[in-house]
DNA sequence: GGTGTTATGGACCGATTCGTCAACAAGAGA
DNA sequence: TCTCTTGTTGACGAATCGGTCCATAACACC
């Protein structure tokens, strides 16, 4: 019974979130965000509210995605847990090392830049990181119940460890380490893993390349990943 | 033979250092640098130029400290090179604890923002890395020379997965991650470490923290790092 | 004391900031 | 077709932005 909307509010999010991720907060400003989306500032303000509202909006939506996107590539038989893992960590050191605009990720940038200050990107943030050590647990525990992860380790304490190899490898990233060392580290974080004395999944075709010469490496062409 | 300055260049170097940590670059004005450094705004653009100028005098000398406490750190006899990598990974883990505010590194949040748009940044990061991993690389060495740290294994590659082990436990520590969680990562990946078949040094008092239960922890106080 | 040089502080500037508002447009129901 | 509700637009406003400028101050040297 009034005027429809004009504009799809999924892609008027996405190219926000195109800005604030580029520009970060405080540098983007409205006027471009107008510019961006094709919303005039009226509608813009009418429909997200205030530039900190409509942050957290595509904030919101961004944890979201990235949890779906894991939470998907983690899920499976037990056999295959361990495959996941590796395929997983390969595809973040791949998808960072792909970022040639540096351009990071705005989970990472957003909380850098607004934890301190604003409660509400804390709390989501902290919530995205512990639904993802949540998931890589499952897929440890799997990994572990199918004999390719030592089961006497701690499946929680390894998940975060690997998390944070994962943050690690972004932040690096960022800092414009090369993409062969991004995927290096990778490579060398599932090769320190503890396995268990009988694994049968090796965690690629060829030798530990953590002995040996370190610049080869396995092609390994993964999906990108939008960590 | 003309007036001399009122205001020590470090002191005003360290004030700046404390907003724009606080705040992040583009959220950080110009009024609020000249109140917090007690300069007036002509002072402060005379000795420092523009905004960005100041920036990099910050960005640099905090990059500065970080690469001389942590080679400090690091320095030292082989039969000792276990001990201090340990040392440092756990008070970086201490430290990131501690910082309450979730203020952060200034190294960490300055790349998220700028290193995109800014050059200079960028490249100033990247050679902070690039000489983090060359230290943790040499004591490595010196660890593995001492028969703590498997022979076999690539000194430089290791170096990279500790030194993305460390930025992500700053990454989390921004999240919000608990202390403890903190902690544990930095154990975890410690006892990760392919240590030599008959390594003397011990990773620290007790079994080997991933085995076992999680929850009990060495008290390890630690200087706190400015990392 | 005079002079030359640099430091200081804050008034000031044009540009830009976030957010508002009023005039107008587009549909749904009567 | 008229009304009512909501969406759209860009001009607008108050505040703030980074940066400049200038009257004044403080020294070193003569």
């Amino acid at each position: 019974m009034a005027r429809p909307r004009e504009f799809d509010e999924d892609e008027v999010l996405r190219a926000a979130s195109e800005l604030f991720w580029s520009a970060g907060y405080a540098a983007t400003t409205m006027d471009a965000m107008a510019a961006a989306t094709g919303l005039g500032k009226g509608s813009l303000y009418g429909a997200f509210g205030d530039k900190r509202r409509l942050f957290h909006r595509v904030f919101d939506a961004y944890c979201a995605d990235i949890v779906n996107g894991v939470s998907r590539q983690l899920e499976g038989p037990d056999d295959e847990a361990f495959g996941r893992l590796c395929a997983h960590v390969r595809a973040v050191a791949a998808s960072t090392a792909a970022d040639t605009a540096r351009r990071g990720c705005l989970l990472a940038k957003g909380t850098a830049e607004l934890s301190e200050h604003d409660a509400d990107v804390a709390a989501r943030s902290r919530q995205t990181f512990q639904i993802l050590q949540e998931a890589l647990t499952v897929d440890i525990q799997a990994a572990q119940r199918h004999g390719d992860i030592d089961p006497a380790a701690d499946p929680r304490r390894l998940a975060d460890l690997v998390l944070a190899v994962l943050r690690g490898i972004e932040a690096l990233g960022k800092a414009g380490t090369d993409q062969e060392a991004l995927r290096a580290i990778a490579e060398t974080a599932l090769s320190v893993l503890p396995r268990s004395p009988d694994a049968t999944t090796p965690a690629n075709g060829q030798e530990s390349p953590l002995i040996g010469p370190g610049s080869s490496r396995a092609p390994s062409p993964h999906p990108p990943s939008s960590l």
